[in-house]
DNA sequence: GGTAGAGTATAAAACCTCTCACCCAACGTG
DNA sequence: CACGTTGGGTGAGAGGTTTTATACTCTACC
């Protein structure tokens, strides 16, 4: 592999001017910098990435953590994610921490090691000490959740009221009563949110409703789905993530309520597969490509631009597919 | 954050002994790698990869290039894939291409400058001026294909023989006779040999069956179905991938056809969201976990054990769930 | 008692890039 | 004409780790 000073030599000058045009990081005369650049490319040269960031004394790869690659939530988060960081001359690593904290930890430990600036953290199992041990180390970061931004700290906190609330009138509005809702694990914060709007939402329309809280699996929904339904006549149900609402729809279909006709259902998310179920989910959509943009340029201006975090708002809206419709 | 100096002043020892200890890449008093080992942890040491990158002239990052993260044939080799790297001390970057043999090029430079020492294409965008370039660069590589392994270079193939014929078979001695096949792009090197595969399998059951060439998407299914099914009364139906099978399903759906009472179904890959379409799909499986952990293990002993590659198989299997029945 | 050799530990070079401090030439201005 | 300034370029140190070659300390044996 050429190095800058293979390039330096052929171009007849020194390496430091090569680099200064190379990042160009400062002027150079015309001609001096087309000379260089033509033997950076005759040579084939590719900065050694490892000798920069030790120069410069921090990473161009940022990190992304996830509680679960195989989660259909995260892939066009990281997508996107990975896209804006490329723009930026940056690469995305992401790593998966498959639910276990003890791994988070692990997970930032490894990240610290790469030298990466910041990285985004899409999951909850985040606690307080590993927060601080991530901004003791000098890491910027940026949450996905809600409140506190802070030095080195941005928030995109999903505006999930709008979404849920258009879910539940368009409910109403189709003539639903008795709806039922199956929620997250309790301990979660954003599951906590989805149920209490629901709820919120539900009253205001006078409706009578019933919850079982649940674990954002298939498997899941399809059990809450029959808990829920056992002597409560719902005619609509709403789950707190797209998973969870198919799992519903599966019970529908095994005990012979078609849907929507016997029984509507609403999923959160609006994972790609959504569109796929049949009959095709009305479901409350989250921006996820628009989540992995934001959360790369708020970490990109943390670290470039200001340490001053922010909170970044990403909205919510219901997309209304097959599975609702007035009850019976 | 600490420096290797920092955890040898504090040991009482040099930088040189910290090193060799940490990589207990020698022999070292036992007292003295205990005073060693209790300054790291009080210090909270972690190394500079970026340092030690340098020094040893390849980065402990190896890379995994694949189409399109978002389709969820990727999600569990990517997992897999990385849990086994670090298992062995090295990380994983995932790098998308978006179909793009440009943007594959693009990558694989990127690459390159991480240093990294080996990759795994999941893609078939790698043509072979590429190939070439990735040898001349001194990057092991492993393929996801048939063929050609050697210097530096492993391949992982799936066997999908197997599965595609025992799904014929199945479908045969469900007693049909007139299937139609759902290929994929006519110029995938996967897709041509599934379809050819599936044709000799329905010779040998005597079948007759008529096939129409797609794009591995779901609307394409959807769209390839109508046209299969136009003036050709079949009683089965094969993809060459879930993704199509579900597009055939809709269409049945959508023409009233039940599946598989009036409309037997099988897809390919058995993607996890197989198990949860309506009914479950039945498929023929690729073990992709496997396909993960393999790419990486060939890595690994192309970079630390051999240069020498070699072929590495994996088995397809039907796995027969609710979209097969006898034909009415 | 002297020396070979094993067992340990160290100093310093090397890896490649960035960037600060410095230098030189040419130009404009008083 | 002398001086300050600007534009354009260079030399060398710094960054943290690995690793080679070297040095030191015992022990054991002649």
């Amino acid at each position: 592999m050429a190095t800058i000073k293979e390039v330096a030599e052929k171009a007849g000058v020194s390496a430091a001017t090569v680099s200064y045009v190379l990042n160009d990081s400062r002027k150079v005369r015309p001609a001096t910098e087309q000379r260089v650049l033509w033997a950076a490319k005759e040579l084939g040269y590719m900065p050694n990435m490892a000798a920069r960031n030790l120069a410069v004394g921090r990473s161009s790869i940022v990190g992304m953590v996830v509680p679960d690659i195989g989660n259909p939530f995260f892939p066009e988060i990281m997508k996107a994610f990975q896209e804006e960081a490329n723009l930026s001359g940056m690469e995305a690593i992401v790593m998966d921490t498959n639910h276990d904290p003890q791994r988070t930890r692990h997970v930032v430990e490894r990240l610290l090691g790469l030298q990466v600036p910041g990285t985004a953290f899409l999951t909850t199992q985040v606690d307080e000490p590993l927060k601080e041990f991530v901004i003791k180390k000098g890491m910027s970061a940026v949450y996905l959740g809600f409140g506190d931004a802070g030095a080195y700290i941005s928030n995109v906190v999903i505006e999930q009221r709008q979404g849920i609330l258009e879910a539940v009138n368009h409910l109403a509005q189709l003539g639903h009563c008795r709806v039922g809702f199956i929620g997250g694990p309790a301990d979660g914060i954003f599951a906590l949110r989805r149920k209490a709007v629901f709820l919120e939402g539900a009253l205001a329309n006078g409706m009578d409703t019933r919850v079982v809280d649940s674990d954002f699996t298939v498997q899941g929904g399809y059990f809450s789905c029959s808990k829920l339904l056992a002597g409560f006549d719902a005619t609509a149900v709403m789950a707190a993530n797209d998973l969870m609402a198919i799992g519903a729809m599966h019970y529908a279909y095994d005990r012979q309520m078609a849907v929507p006709a016997a029984l509507s259902v609403i999923g959160f998310d609006d994972i790609t597969f959504a569109q796929f179920t049949q009959p095709a989910l009305t479901t409350v959509a989250v921006p996820r490509a628009e989540i992995g943009r934001v959360a790369f340029q708020s970490l990109w201006s943390l670290i470039h631009d200001s340490s001053r975090g922010a909170n970044y708002e990403v909205k919510t809206n219901l997309v209304v597919r097959q599975t609702t419709a007035p009850p019976r």
